[in-house]
DNA sequence: ATGGGTGCAAATCCTTTGCATCTGC
DNA sequence: GCAGATGCAAAGGATTTGCACCCAT
């Protein structure tokens, strides 16, 4: 697959394939120009969607913060911040009953192709801030 | 609750509460503008924000698309068209182990709120899109 | 020389903000 | 008259598009 991809394309999923974190296109710009410092961020957009496109990648949103690109491609569930929009992998399977996605999938008529379970909630950072924060008041 | 909203404000979320749909701000305001044609669009976004801090509705976003509302804020699970970035409702309840769901959350640091599946593949419009267009191309 | 890829700037779309005005108390 | 809510226009941020140019074939 990746033989395809000329210079651009594959700097730029290295870069997706080097971060731990779903990076934005501004993120994934500002960090491949470290290695190809003429490209511009219209051609980070560009490729970004050709390999969303092709399945090489895929793209997250959470509430209407800007999307992130992630390259690890296998199914995997996801912890989403109410409080700062983090976006978090799931390191763990969520074991589920596919009867009971096929289920779903056949009540709403969709063809299912796949499926993510979200967490929602506050994250680690965000705990320890308003733990802080309310110290700070009571002070 | 909906006693402490304003005219506007209950405005909004009648049209969200009668719509099957989740609608974008723009649908809202559309919409909104029947019943009382003098509010803005900036109003119509200020309200949703504020309902949506309350708690009153939910915000759901799939990739670069707009935001959509939802009135209906049981948790519940949701059904994305990857073709035409439809979002639906799934009418059936998708069992799931707690157990998995605290594990998970455990495993990211998250203190869990809610959750959520969503189910991606091609909504049923879009299935029969595709039929027609192979049958064209045969002809 | 041809076609695809690219940088840059401009355009577009979604959402928020500033500000003067209006409204209800 | 005051505080909060609102309309309008402008600003802001994310993403896409137009276009001239460049590069490898």
């Amino acid at each position: 697959m990746e033989g395809l991809l000329n210079t651009n394309a594959r700097a730029v999923l290295e870069v997706l394939r080097g971060s731990e974190r779903h990076p934005t296109a501004q993120e994934v710009y500002d960090e491949v120009r470290l290695a190809r410092p003429r490209i511009g961020l219209a051609t980070v957009y560009r490729i970004l969607r050709q390999l969303a496109e092709q399945g090489v990648i895929q793209v997250w949103s959470y509430g209407s913060e800007s999307a992130r690109y992630d390259a690890r491609t296998q199914r995997h569930d996801h912890a989403c911040c109410t409080v700062c929009s983090a976006l978090l992998d799931v390191p763990v399977e969520i074991e589920m009953s596919r009867a009971e996605l096929e289920k779903a999938a056949h009540a709403t008529g969709l063809e299912m192709g796949s499926h993510e379970v979200r967490i929602y909630g506050r994250c680690r950072d965000c705990q320890a801030q308003s733990t802080e924060e309310l110290q700070r008041n009571q002070k």
